[in-house]
DNA sequence: CTGAAAGCGCTAACAG
DNA sequence: CTGTTAGCGCTTTCAG
């Protein structure tokens, strides 16, 4: 039959070894004012005991949770995990636990990521999870924070990945490819990366004279992606590129291709963004973003936050990289590949 | 400039509303036992100066995290990351947080294991991520446990898909296409779930009299796959099919079997587990396995047993499904998809 | 080197 | 209805 959880506290350690708490205290966490005979004692008896120092009474008297906190719209996609599996492979180094926080589409958001800045010593929020008002709140609550693919608040630390010049670079290639005629599928007013790969195909049009189309709304999954692809193909005037937000977009509209019997690159060409591990078999032209980089990175600057280093604050750009496939057109037979 | 952490306290809110420490919990946390007006007199107040509970000293005071953990060997592959979404969703629905835990190459798993063991009130053990020891451990003091896609320890509840099942599925699929030179590739001492796939691989090709060949190696990612299935394709007396322990085994097969010029299915059939996105894309035949749905059943046993319901030891082998598609070879013409 | 004691911030009896 | 008070379990001065 299961003990009682929490059975063994410091006092009955100091109790057995014939010591006070504060001993017992001193022993175990390695501080160099107890006789060594004394720290043997008590060590061997908190294993006999199997002692846990209870981490509510000690976070509690150092002021400290030792633990971090992630906000991210939702896990489903390869984006967002490896973020977190970055975040977390540093935390965990520098010795720190990390909470979760998954807000898409739960009621409330603002109310949960409170609760959780009530839980960590500092926090990532990733895209658009919460409100610009929320993030000032718990910035100015003394939080140390960081924003990620996501536009700064005030003076909080921000990273993001750059939409801005993979778009461009990717819009440089379909137009030198002779495309004229683009459509762009996604949501720009639900994802702030959405944004900035939509501004950054606008910009380039402009540039060369053509009337930059509305963009076509899209969630970010396959069916999604197929249903609006649907739309674009079968309408009067079909663009010659469908420039996807992301990669699930892109692989829904391979498939709305597909099915209107439309070869893709002859008839369609289509792009994507993330360079999730199906673009590389669905042949997808696409632009890869360092996640694990940016989940380390924020994870890194926390913990200088956290510890109180004196650090001004910071904007980082991370950069990408155009992968080209056979979606976007034919080329010379070079396959770029890692 | 930020203010400091945690600035204001109850006794800051029960001073300046002229009330005791215990008349502001109760007023803020729903309790009868107060006048309306000074209930609405606290609040006021508390929105005022922002209180917030500081939730270390809640927590030891109710002696209870209000939080869950969940420890995976690595979150890379869409199959963790949707277990942690299931487990996320539901743990979120119940109010409480999670925190989560890779342990995958890193040193002193255990350690880090019963650390996070003292920072919830219940806890999803994921594969092969601790000693039955260490979970032993954890569950004798009485921590709520539930294994997930682990073999289990003495009474902790566990889930797991159903390996075994598939497994043949696949199998007699295979045989009927008559095939009779079978090659598994994944390493079976390193995952459960792998052991148990070998196990019906080879149980069914000893039913058939056919003698089951080695395991041979390969960690859970392409790069790996592809170098097992290499040696594999260029030994003498190439296998007929290469049947790997995971999608991304199976997808490396793949491109060595593109590498060394074998035609699939035709001259090498290929076929993986776990359907993730990629698979579908690169035509291959696989088992489907309900990934959220074992992560949020954990968090609902595990609120069960934290709440104190009274229940029995489970266990639950939750149901699978075989993907056919082109890899494993010829079918009629009928493309089971969604 | 060691112990006593004062918190950390909150909840929950227990008395009014 | 409200206040007092005793913890929750641990760390850390402050005295010896």
């Amino acid at each position: 039959m299961p003990q009682d959880r929490q059975a063994v506290t410091i006092y009955e350690v100091a109790g057995r070894a014939g010591v006070s708490i504060a001993t017992v205290s001193r022993a175990l966490r390695g501080s160099n004012l107890v006789a060594s005979a004394t720290r043997q004692r008590v060590q061997a008896i908190a294993e006999e005991l199997r002692f846990r120092p209870n981490r509510l009474g000690r976070s509690l008297a150092e002021g400290q949770h030792a633990a971090n906190g992630i906000v991210f719209p939702d896990l489903s996609g390869p984006y967002y995990a490896e973020v977190v599996l970055g975040y977390e492979e540093v935390a965990a180094e520098l010795g720190r636990s990390v909470l979760i926080l998954a807000t898409h589409g739960r009621p409330e958001p603002a109310a949960k990521v409170l609760d959780l800045a009530g839980r960590v010593d500092g926090m990532a929020i990733l895209g658009r999870t919460v409100d610009d008002a929320v993030v000032a709140r718990i910035a100015d609550s003394g939080l140390p924070l960081v924003l990620l693919a996501r536009p700064p608040v005030s003076t909080v630390d921000t990273i993001t990945t750059d939409n801005d010049g993979s778009g461009q670079e990717l819009m440089r290639h379909l137009l030198d490819h002779g495309y004229r005629r683009f459509a762009y599928v996604g949501s720009p007013d639900e994802s702030p990366d959405v944004a900035g790969r939509y501004a950054a195909f606008r910009h380039c049009l402009e540039v060369v004279g053509i009337e930059p189309p509305p963009a076509v709304e899209s969630a970010f999954n396959v069916s999604d992606g197929s249903a609006a692809a649907r739309r674009l193909l079968t309408g009067r005037r079909r663009p010659e590129v469908l420039v996807c937000a992301n990669d699930e977009i892109a692989l829904g509209a391979l498939e709305a291709a597909e099915a209107a019997g439309l070869a893709v690159p002859a008839e369609i060409a289509i792009t994507g963004w993330d360079d999730v591990m199906a673009a590389r078999y669905a042949g997808l032209t696409t632009v890869r973003q360092p996640m694990r980089v940016l989940g380390a990175t924020a994870a890194t600057w926390l913990q200088e936050r956290i510890t109180g280093s004196r650090v001004p604050v910071r904007r980082e750009v991370l950069r990408t990289q155009l992968v080209i496939r056979s979606s976007c057109g034919f080329h010379e037979p070079v396959e770029v590949e890692e």
